[in-house]
DNA sequence: TTGTAGGCGTTATCAT
DNA sequence: ATGATAACGCCTACAA
């Protein structure tokens, strides 16, 4: 370190008076930083890192941050929160498919990050043992509902499913479909939802599924194929807030009211969802609270202070006008 | 490296057989491979880009993640592109405030990343001037407007306004009016708009202008407060698809017919664009060819064979049915 | 509170 | 094609 020349202090001062002031006096602490603002010094965390294996860097794997993907206020508000206790995400996109996954696993472990958060995202059976065996602490975000590898802060999609088919059952709807995505989560709402209906006496609801991520044109499109096998359809819970919309401008376009003829009901509580026209009946999950706790838990655990490994945030129907 | 011994090879050899194959025999290779394998070795980058001084990471700022921004799928793509290169991409929210940005660049560039995305930025006088004298090799994302940090892969924002002005007007609409919002890009799009309309003549349009993100609600507030001021107008260009949407919904509610009374035009082309209530008049700008641009010519230069150091990937209007 | 010694795991450099 | 040596810049451990 040239800082502690220039401070006229050895490196290790210099070091302390940087990274931990706390344990300099201030008289030191101020003569170093003035030095390092006089020569320009930019502290290294990599070699800070090489020795203390502390890299302050969490891996964060998500699906894709493109499209309005519904946990994406999640991650932000993650990332925020990491930011703020000191640490840095770097940002992994796995794509919706599964290959190369332990390739790229391998690549992340090799940045030795302190700790990896999984975001909507199913690691196969190979990449949950790798990632156990690393013996990195690791967060799951988003979901609740199998095992987790290690920590896991979400909800239950399998209970928002239920809820959300005991939801339009209780407004009097008897001919419910869903508009669903073949994607974990999703077939986990779907699998609440129909086991919910079943539970009540309904027949097995009508699904149409779409590929991720969801978009708008899915839920014209879906309402469609749904409308076809069965023209009496009277309510459709949809995958995300971005098909329900679509729902709704597919049945106006055909004439049917919402809710009227047909009550349509979201997930996500995304930021339009208010403002749509109906406003939208949907599932609102508190990214914000989730994000940070995931941040906090991990960080905690980081510093040796394991509190819950497991927290479920529960979700809330939001009733508005469509359903 | 414990890998060498149990590959009966010293550590430099086995280094290269992982790191720089191509220099060892394929005997020798495989050995060191299979020994990996057997120990459970993880490569560590972190003491690599200590001696080597390449991390193989690349910052990138963005203003936010949350909500569909509309340079999230360029961000998305370059993500991708850099990890085909070989690169990690570290991801830092900025926020569309200015605080803590000097604090923020210093953390960043503790990290010593081989390079530095701003999308969407305009970072301050003295955040660039840090930034240049970092010597880091700078890429500005998505923008075109001013005088470049280092290199640049974008569109002209002012020329986007400015053909959307003449679009409408080519349309034979007369009194147009925008929704713009307050940050550094709708800006430029504004002015380009404003400029071309009164090269055209006009009289200087009526704006109103909300806070970013952009929602829906923005839209539907945004054409009831422009009709209040004016209720003939016969035009709105919007700052993004998504206002777009919501003007839209807000003049069907209003029993205003889109396009026959009022021509509606959005910018982003935005997934839900062309599946909307009528399919939206848009302005096109391809994302993934500038991510991917963005991240080969920033790999380029940290291979010192730059070529180009700035590209204007230019857009297209999309006429579709609501303008 | 400050300092000395040494090493973290890899790669650059120079030799063989 | 492979090896020996040293160094990257900081932090841990221990000492003063």
């Amino acid at each position: 370190m040239d800082v502690a020349n220039a401070a006229g202090v050895s490196k290790i001062t210099a070091s302390r008076a940087i990274s931990n002031p706390s344990v300099v006096t201030e008289a030191t602490r101020r003569k170093v930083h003035e030095a390092a603002a006089r020569i320009g010094y930019v502290q290294n965390f990599v070699a800070g890192s090489l020795k203390s294996k502390r890299s302050r860097l969490i891996a964060c794997v998500v699906p894709t941050i493109a499209s309005a993907s519904v946990f994406l206020p999640a991650v932000r508000a993650m990332t925020q929160a990491f930011e703020r206790l000191g640490y840095h995400v770097m940002l992994s996109q796995r794509g919706y498919g599964l290959e190369q996954e332990s390739e790229q696993i391998e690549t992340v472990l090799a940045r030795r990050p302190d700790g990896i958060v999984l975001t909507g995202t199913f690691a196969s059976a190979a990449a949950r043992r790798r990632l156990k065996a690393s013996g990195l602490p690791v967060m799951e975000m988003w979901d609740m509902a199998r095992s987790p590898i290690d920590m896991l802060v979400g909800f239950s999609h399998e209970a928002a499913g239920r809820e959300a088919a005991a939801y339009l059952h209780g407004k009097g709807r008897r001919r419910i479909a869903m508009v669903s995505a073949t994607e974990p989560r999703s077939a986990a709402r779907e699998a609440g939802f129909v086991a919910e209906l079943q539970r009540l006496g309904l027949s097995a609801p009508l699904i149409h599924s779409v590929a991720p991520p969801t978009r708008l044109g899915h839920g014209r499109q879906g309402l469609a194929a749904l409308l076809q096998s069965d023209p009496r359809i009277d309510a459709v819970f949809c995958t995300t807030d971005m098909v329900a919309l679509g729902v709704i401008l597919e049945a106006q376009s055909r004439g049917l009211q919402v809710p009227g003829q047909l009550a349509v009901m979201g997930f996500g509580d995304m930021d339009f969802a208010a403002d749509a026209n109906p406003p939208l009946t949907t599932i609102h999950v508190d990214n914000e609270q989730l994000g940070e706790r995931a941040a906090v838990l991990m960080v905690e655990a980081l510093d040796g202070r394991r509190s819950k490994r497991v927290l479920d945030m529960g979700f809330q129907i939001v009733e508005r006008a469509s359903a």
